[in-house]
RNA sequence: GGGCGAAUAGCUCAGCGGUUCAGAGCGCCUGCCUUACACGCAGGAUGUCGGGGGUUCGAAUCCCUCUUCGCCCACCA
């Protein structure tokens, strides 16, 4: 569309965005180099304003959380790019090891085959094949709804440079003795067969079943013992009880027959079990389980692990219960308990189960040798950057989850067993008298200190860990870049709440640790898109929305515009997957509004607008101006005020309502109204309507861009002097301007607005003929008030389409027999009856309407007058039946005041 | 089991540490195709601001308590 052609009365952002997208990138407006000559000169402060994505997962679709992610990023990137900040918003994708080895072994399991069966090599050349067939998707999707990315510097956590960040780091952490291998208990996924960190799993509180059970004594009798996993019993090496306990200070150093395994196994004494639980005895199976662990350590237990990669029974049980699957197991070993009679009660017992957060598979915490970040010394550093004020939260209240987080932080579990990810750069001599364990840089093919054969480890990184690294290695680290100079530390850290731990903490250790220095000052958390039945949206619940449908059928504008006014600090986005109209059509119908403010106001400028004086991009007050005019122009001040504030402050819903109501409720409704004579050259002032209404509009645009940057472009290039040659997304943020403030103006228009609104409900509420005009008359409280009113009468007269409009300061000047309303400064304004209604219509209807209600009121007389009604119906009932009564009785009387006051025939 | 947040019109939410704060959008009702817009214009109805108690001249707004939702953390087997 070129800036001649007549725009068409409905709005349709089709193609449109596309096309100014494709300009914006050509003409590299998204990049944060400092050519760009149009760009406005920076406010202070000069540092670049950066701002990271969220990776998303280099497979993943494009869903709503992105939508509501990305616009929010990309309002802040605009507003900031505005104000002459040099911005950059840093684009990538994240390799997601087990998300993205889940989808090709799904395909794979299609053709009937597993990793396995293809080999490492080739396993890994087909997902980098799927990887490159769908991998660009998402940044393609996040082109369409605006996100103003600087697409050259894309990153893929699984590129070299950040492969060689990644090495650096593990090898860095390594020689400080931060990273170790280890043999302990971890959140096994038997489905991904693989380990997970804690922040991996994800608890769900389940109803389960504590089962108690004999544990028959060596020499008579038996001790209770209660779990919650009776297939690890076969695991057991010991039954311990609190040292201080006594009802069992006598078992302590015997042994039990451990039944189904008939092993026997001692009694210790620890104090890490609550005598208060169950029985106060629990069975000790170190293999199996973080505490028992700990006990076993302790007391020198034997660690039996009982399961398999795929948790099902192992070689070390029973024959019977071999290759059963755990559940199994655990079904049939409660049986033969109750056969043996060793089953002494089952109760309900609800606890939090782990899932894996990739499968929602049930996890084992399982024995298992893995490679381990100490994190406290990381830790440390990060919680005082956030005591000290260097990170703050919005909302505020997260920080304290951070903090709560960081205080009690554990060690995390960085080896996994996949094959899609950044291998472990250490190396094992094969050479057993020498057996050097080396962490590299480089790839090694002979062992540093015997020269002999090595081979690195199978296993493969956790993703967080080169995602942690993003805010450094996506700018060049460890090479001294000058982009590395230039763009850390970041502004402005964008994300769902969901990700705090996984990724933000780490981030903030990482950059402390590697940069000496947070990665970013402020990390907004926002909320999480759901359904109107409050549930998280997702792919597989079937209740997502895909942003692309909103903005094929709504435009990115209308998407942005819901998203960003829906979401207030510390809310939720409820959106209704079932019915787009009811979410969307509001943002549309804003739109649409807003390009025929444009087409009216272009299609009257009627050639060049004069300036008016002023420095700023603001008018301001000058003699020529009437009171709308000044009116506007200080409701635009205000805007532009409010606005800023909003953004500054991340309260982008603020903002965008703000604008809202200046552009809809101010300007379209009232201003644009008013000005029509004057441009039409019904009445003087037509230049300076012209001039106001240019400035205030181009101003309410600026102010709107950063949430709707394709309708506001398009019509922005439209105004006078503008061309294809330049872009709002680089024009300058609107300047406060304090001479546009008007308190004065504002008072006296709200009073005007106030004065039109009430003779327009006068005629509503008398039902007058929208073309039959009336007579009105104010009374005002002092001469001034009454002067200013005059001054503005033909307006009034014209907005309120009144035939005359008399003011006075005394009131017995106004008609008798009228409709009155007060207004807020005390003024009260008149119309004669005699110009509302035919007074033989008005008789008739009243009467009518007096015969209904007195019939209702009988009616009701009837029903409270019943007993039965008054006696079993609730009370809140009869009082409102009552309360109806009343009114109805009120009403009446208002009637016949009416008719007697008209002078109606009884 | 700890910690935190929320409860305001039928729906989604504002109301930013007391005094034009009882609001917006959607929905609903009435009337209008008024030469930018029916994706619109004008007018209108609706809430003892979750329950109870307290502080105060005055509270949706501050304090206490209860109820209901939601989130985070947690090795009670």
């Amino acid at each position: 569309m070129t800036p001649d052609t007549p725009l068409p009365p409905q709005y349709d952002p089709t193609g449109l965005e596309a096309e100014l997208y494709g300009q914006w990138e050509r003409r590299g407006l998204f990049e944060p180099a400092s050519d760009h000559t149009s760009r406005p000169a920076a406010l202070p402060p000069a540092r670049p304003y950066v701002i990271m994505m969220p990776p998303p997962n280099v497979t993943a679709q494009l869903h709503m959380g992105h939508g509501l992610n990305n616009s929010i990023q990309d309002v802040l990137v605009r507003f900031e790019r505005m104000r002459g900040r040099d911005v950059l918003w840093l684009p990538g994708t994240d390799h997601a090891g087990i998300a993205t080895q889940n989808v090709v072994e799904k395909i794979l399991a299609k053709q009937g085959k597993t990793r396995f069966d293809l080999g490492r090599e080739e396993f890994e050349r087909r997902i980098r094949a799927h990887v490159q067939e769908t991998g660009t998707a998402i940044l393609q999707q996040l082109r369409a709804i605006g996100s103003s990315c600087d697409w050259h510097r894309t990153y893929f956590t699984l590129d070299d440079d950040l492969s060689r960040a990644v090495r650096e780091v593990f090898v860095a952490l390594f020689d400080k003795g931060l990273i170790y291998r280890g043999k302990y208990i971890i959140n096994w996924c038997p489905r991904c067969l693989t380990a997970l960190s804690n922040e991996e799993v994800e608890k769900t509180e389940t109803n389960g079943k504590l089962w108690h059970f004999r544990y028959p004594l060596d020499g008579g009798g038996h001790i209770a013992i209660a779990t919650t996993r009776p297939e690890t019993i076969l695991g057991d090496s010991a039954v311990a009880v609190h040292p201080d306990d006594p009802r069992y200070q006598q078992l302590i150093g015997r042994r039990v027959r451990l039944p189904l395994a008939d092993r026997l196994i001692p009694v210790v004494a620890d104090s890490a079990v609550d005598p208060a639980f169950g029985t106060g005895v629990v069975k000790v199976t170190p293999a199996h389980d973080p505490l028992d662990f700990e006990i076993g350590k302790r007391h020198q237990l034997a660690q039996l692990d009982v399961m398999t990669d795929d948790a099902r029974m192992n070689d070390s049980v029973p024959e019977r219960f071999r290759g059963l699957d755990r559940y199994v197991a655990r079904k049939m070993i409660i049986a033969e308990f109750e056969g043996l009679g060793l089953l002494e009660k089952t109760e309900e017992h609800h606890n939090a189960v782990g899932h894996c957060y990739r499968c929602d598979t049930v996890v084992e915490p399982r024995l298992s040798d893995q490679w381990f970040v100490k994190m406290k010394p990381l830790a440390d550093p990060a919680l005082k950057a956030y005591q000290d004020g260097r990170i703050r939260f919005i909302p505020e209240h997260r920080g304290a989850e951070y903090a709560q987080w960081m205080q009690n932080i554990r060690d995390w579990c960085i080896s996994r067993q996949l094959w899609w990810g950044h291998r472990i750069p250490v190396w094992y001599c094969d050479n057993s008298a020498c057996g050097k364990v080396s962490a590299s840089r480089n790839d090694l093919d002979h062992c540093p200190a015997c020269n002999g054969a090595v081979r690195q480890d199978e296993d493969v990184l956790d993703t967080w860990f080169s995602s942690q690294l993003v805010p450094f290695s996506s700018l060049g680290w460890p090479d001294q870049t000058d982009d590395l100079a230039r763009f850390y530390p970041g502004s402005t850290l964008v994300t769902a709440p969901e990700i705090l731990f996984f990724w933000v903490a780490r981030m903030i250790m990482s950059g402390l640790e590697f940069m000496q220095e947070v990665p970013f000052t402020t990390v907004y958390l926002h909320g999480t898109v759901r359904d109107t039945k409050h549930r998280k949206m997702s792919k597989s619940m079937g209740n997502g929305i895909d942003p692309l449908d909103v903005v094929r059928l709504y435009g990115a504008d209308a998407l942005r515009y819901t998203v960003v006014s829906g979401l207030s600090v510390s809310t939720d986005l409820i959106l209704d997957p079932a019915d787009l109209e009811a979410s969307f059509s509001p943002g549309r119908n804003f739109a649409n509004k807003l390009w025929n403010v444009g087409r009216f106001i272009l299609s009257n400028l009627g050639g060049p607008v004069r300036p008016l004086a002023g420095p700023h991009h603001n008018v301001i007050a000058s003699a020529e101006l009437s009171l709308a005019d000044r009116w506007i122009i200080a409701r635009c001040e205000d805007t532009v005020r409010e606005a800023t504030a909003a953004f500054e402050r991340f309260r982008l819903n603020d903002a965008a309502l703000a604008v809202h109501r200046f552009l809809w409720s101010d300007l379209a409704d009232w201003y644009v109204e008013i000005i029509k004579p004057r441009l039409h050259g019904d009445q003087p002032g037509g230049d300076v309507a012209r001039a106001v209404v240019t400035q205030t509009f181009d101003v309410a645009l600026r102010l709107l861009h950063p949430v709707m940057p394709f309708i506001t472009e398009t019509l922005w290039r439209r105004l006078p002097g503008r061309g294809e040659a330049q872009s709002i997304s680089i024009s300058p943020w609107p300047a406060s301007d304090p001479r546009a403030a008007n308190p004065e103006s504002l008072r006296r228009f709200g009073l005007l607005q106030e004065l039109v609104g009430a003779i327009r409900s006068i005629r509503a509420e008398y039902g007058v003929e929208p073309g039959h005009t009336v007579r009105a008359t104010v009374v005002t409280l002092g001469e001034v008030a009454k002067t200013a009113l005059m001054h503005e009468r033909s307006l009034v007269c014209r907005l309120a389409k009144l035939s005359s409009l008399d003011v006075t300061t005394r009131s017995s000047e106004a008609p008798e027999d009228a409709a009155t309303a007060v207004l807020s400064d005390g003024s009260a304004v008149t119309v004669p009856l005699g110009d509302l209604v035919d007074k033989n219509k008005e008789c008739a209807r009243l009467k009518s309407e007096a015969d209904r209600l007195t019939a209702a009121i009988r009616a009701q007389e009837g029903k409270l007058g019943n007993d039965q009604f008054v006696t079993k119906a609730p009370a809140a009932v009869v009082a409102q039946e009552r309360k109806k009564l009343a009114a109805w009785r009120d009403q009446l009387g208002v009637l016949a005041e009416k008719r007697q006051r008209l002078g109606c025939p009884a």
